[in-house]
DNA sequence: CTAGGGTTAG
């Protein structure tokens, strides 16, 4: 559906002001005590208790004959006003069904209002039969009214269509009817719309004479657009203000992500002389708490304490949201005090509570069972609520209450909206059920970016790698709470499965959201960039950033480090210092790992002394395991070993398997078997001990202890997960597992594979069957190397991708050593660039020869 | 009579 308005033909039907005449009825002048003796309505309407209220309507009794009909309506009114302030909507409706029962005859003011009852309540259809049914009897307000109930009610097309009929007609708007319409043009949908009836608002004088035209003008700026600098300059234009208006600018400036200015803007506000209120307080509580400034938010607490603002709902909420956000230990302590001293609760602050329990302490438990004892005073969650909850669940062993909560969320209809989606997929996908993850993923109401994002990295973190980015590329940019994480998030995720094509995809899509210079994406770029391969751009986009901080010097000195230029890692790392940033642990575990790659012994050595002496970084496991890496890998086993008995703590799984990676190259038997003994004395089920004991015996020709292997791993029912091997072509990723027939083109690859086998041996290629793992006879022994998953996804590479561009292939292990010889002679034999990414870092082979120099 | 401001989220 669109909407065409042209300017001219909308503005000629204007009629100025003065033409109108607004209606000179009024109840208020005419106030009659009603026929019941108890109540004096004229004096209590506006004070009557919820009870009271009740009482007065269903005891109305229009048969009386005390007072006129006319005594009647207007008592009658004064109480609907009364439901409608007092939001007791039932009550109205009950009222209003007693008046059609009555038979008494309803005016057009009377009608504006029950208009106005069902719009709040969230039903338009009723609303707008009360307006058909009026007929001719309509007038500027119950024109307002209406446009009013559509703005409230998410249809801004039809307050807009209504609007118009309305101008059709000769009704010349007043300020209502502004305030109204301009507020569903706070839909980015109709921001252009609005942009033609703020210029007519200009003209007409409203702008400046009533503050509700001007803030309706200022939230749809700031939600329609994002535009605080058009909201500001209404707001600055302003002759009246009033406390609605600067609460509106402060919390619009803390939601868009500006709390320094909402917080600014609190304190000019108290110096002019007004004064907040709740709504006020909850909005610079929240920016407060965004910037974890608690001895400010220490500061409102006692401020609302003594004016006597404690009781009021949302403030309760922010300043439980504040402790939990600005608690540096995570503690929840002073949001549950403020929230045991709240009168009554509601499903925000339930929620504000339950989501502290998650978020600040991780006491999981707590908060199902405050979720539990919510249920059980009768208030009702919301989405955020579950979304809360669900997240505590994630974190259970036992996934029983989340998927109850799941089956209740699927019978209210929540299970679709976004928030409450992506934590269902977040719940199944830690826990490694993707079928389910997939599931709540595809009923989404909206895929958004961010459920892409949810979608993306349940993926990643379980390497589906071909599953991860197949939906990602249909998805649409709606912009809705998209922010720089979301985007960082995605880039995350391609460099995870090395697709380049996505990762370039998300950044087009950076650059024209306006995040492009936010630290965070820009840091993600480049590990981004560097993990697809492609480390040229990762250091354009580190050079060309504004504000680089530990991060972004890590990620592309780490890049250099991945990629085997070690001297140019640490050249980035001299350079970082002089440029007075303080490395942290894992910009050691950068320049350790560049050092080990190339087997740079002294310099790794050297760094590891300084690290703690010179810059305060105390040296933990995986630094210990970088050192162990260094000294393994350039064969001095006996100094590694060594070096793990002289560790401060006892070494854990991660060095002992990197020690055992170093034997299994260096084909030391009696040190692997030591190592492999010291991992499953810590974990008998370890996968990765088994499996690389059994290829070192493999090597080795010690079949009789590979079959000893595989038989306890049958017995412990452990399985050994296949490597596989993928390519990204024209952005589809192709994967491959060992001898993988599955791919459509499986002939031709195939085939190539054939031809390139003769090629290679040709320039003198020697199958290297160390490198089968099974004992087979030597010429299936060859077969078995040509099965590799990297050596069919580099085939398939060569018949499917132009003859320029390098081949990059990524494998979730290591790559085998036949592998990699036989990708240098196809280099060689294709003069084709080959890259490869294995579990621990890039291999640029070319004519031959490879960045690692054989060394990895 | 009809209009403006609030908490919680990936």
């Amino acid at each position: 559906m669109t909407l065409s308005l042209s300017l001219p033909s909308f503005s000629a039907k204007l009629v100025p002001p003065s033409v109108y005449k607004a209606p000179t009825y009024s109840y208020r002048q005419k106030l009659q005590p009603f026929s019941s003796k108890d109540y004096n309505f004229q004096h209590l309407a506006g004070n009557l208790s919820v009870q009271q209220l009740h009482k007065a309507i269903s005891t109305l009794d229009f048969a009386s004959h005390q007072s006129t009909h006319h005594e009647q309506l207007v008592n009658c009114f004064l109480l609907l006003q009364a439901c409608i302030s007092s939001r007791s909507f039932e009550l109205g409706k009950l009222l209003h069904h007693k008046l059609i029962d009555s038979g008494l005859e309803l005016d057009s003011v009377f009608l504006s209002s029950l208009i106005s009852l069902y719009s709040k309540c969230g039903d338009w259809k009723k609303a707008f039969s009360i307006f058909q049914s009026m007929g001719n009897k309509r007038d500027l307000v119950s024109w307002s009214a209406m446009i009013s109930c559509f703005a409230n009610n998410n249809m801004e097309f039809e307050a807009l269509v209504t609007f118009l009929d309305m101008l059709e007609i000769g009704l010349y708007p007043n300020q209502y009817c502004f305030a109204s319409v301009i507020r569903s043009c706070s839909n980015a949908k109709y921001a252009s719309i609005g942009h033609i009836i703020f210029g007519i608002v200009m003209k007409t004088g409203y702008f400046d004479s009533d503050v509700c035209v001007g803030c309706t003008l200022i939230d749809m700026f700031a939600k329609g657009s994002y535009d605080m600098d058009s909201a500001c300059k209404v707001f600055d234009k302003m002759a009246q203000k009033d406390v609605v208006t600067w609460t509106l600018m402060i919390t619009r400036f803390a939601q868009l992500g500006c709390p320094g200015v909402a917080i600014d803007l609190f304190l000019t506000m108290l110096l002019n002389g007004y004064m907040p209120n709740g709504f006020t307080l909850s909005g610079v509580l929240s920016a407060t708490a965004e910037l974890e400034f608690l001895s400010l938010g220490q500061q409102l607490h006692s401020w609302v304490i003594r004016s006597g603002l404690a009781s009021h709902d949302s403030v309760g909420c922010s300043l439980v949201d504040m402790y939990t956000k600005c608690a540096a230990d995570g503690s929840v302590e002073n949001s549950r005090k403020v929230f045991d001293r709240m009168p009554n609760h509601n499903v925000m602050s339930w929620t504000a509570i339950i989501r502290g329990y998650v978020q600040g302490s991780g006491q999981d438990k707590e908060a199902i069972k405050l979720f539990c004892d919510m249920l059980q005073g009768h208030v009702t969650p919301n989405h955020f609520t579950f979304y809360s909850v669900l997240k505590a669940c994630a974190n259970q062993e036992d996934l029983h209450f989340g998927k109850q909560l799941h089956a209740k969320l699927v019978k209210l209809g929540l299970s679709s909206v976004n928030s409450v989606g992506n934590a269902l997929i977040n719940m199944y996908a830690r826990s490694g059920r993707m079928e389910c993850a997939r599931k709540s993923f595809d009923i989404l109401f909206e895929n958004n970016l961010i459920s892409y994002s949810t979608i993306v990295n349940a993926h990643v973190n379980y390497l589906n790698s071909e599953e991860a980015f197949e939906s990602f590329h249909n998805s649409k940019h709606t912009g809705v709470g998209v922010n720089s994480l979301t985007f960082a998030n995605l880039l995350n995720g391609a460099a995870c499965i090395g697709t380049i094509g996505k990762g370039e995809q998300i950044h087009a899509r950076v650059v024209k959201s306006g995040f492009g210079s936010a630290q965070c994406i820009n840091n993600a770029l480049i590990s981004m960039y560097s993990r697809c391969g492609n480390i040229e751009t990762a250091l354009r986009v580190f050079t060309d950033m504004g504000d680089r901080n530990v991060i972004s010097w890590t990620s592309v000195i780490t890049g250099f480090a991945k990629h085997g230029f070690a001297t140019k890692a640490l050249e980035m790392f001299y350079e970082m210092l002089q440029a007075g940033v303080k490395p942290n642990g894992v910009t050691y575990v950068a320049v350790l790992s560049a050092c080990s790659h190339v087997g740079l012994i002294d310099e790794g050595w050297k760094h590891f002394n300084s690290m703690y002496k010179d810059h305060g970084v105390v040296p933990r496991m995986e630094h210990y395991a970088c050192v162990v890496d260094l000294l393994g890998r350039s064969g001095s086993l006996s100094e590694a070993i060594e070096f793990i008995n002289s560790m401060p703590f006892e070494a854990n799984a991660v060095v002992w398997r990197t020690f055992l990676g170093s034997c299994r190259v260096h084909g030391n038997i009696k040190l692997g078997e030591h190592a492999a003994k010291m991992i499953l004395e810590q974990d008998p089920h370890d996968q990765s001990a088994h499996v690389l004991l059994s290829n070192l015996y493999a090597s080795k020709g010690q079949w009789k202890d590979v079959g000893a292997i595989r038989k306890a791993m049958k017995q412990k029912s452990i399985t050994k997960e296949a490597g596989s091997s993928w390519i990204e072509v024209e952005n589809k990723v192709h994967k491959f597992n060992l001898g993988d027939k599955s791919h459509p083109q499986a002939e031709k690859i195939y085939d190539e594979l054939d031809r390139l086998a003769s090629k290679i041996k040709s320039l003198g290629y020697v199958p290297n069957t160390d490198f089968v793992l099974h004992d087979v006879e030597d010429e299936q022994k060859e077969q078995y190397l040509f099965r590799h998953s990297e050596k069919i996804a580099v085939a398939f590479g060569l018949i499917s991708t132009p003859k320029l561009k390098p081949i990059r292939v990524f494998k979730d292990f290591r790559v085998c050593g036949d592998c990699h010889a036989a990708m240098k002679y196809i280099s060689m034999a294709t003069g084709r660039e080959i890259v490869v990414r294995d579990a621990t870092r890039f291999h640029h082979i070319m004519d031959g020869t490879c960045s690692c120099n054989d060394y990895w």
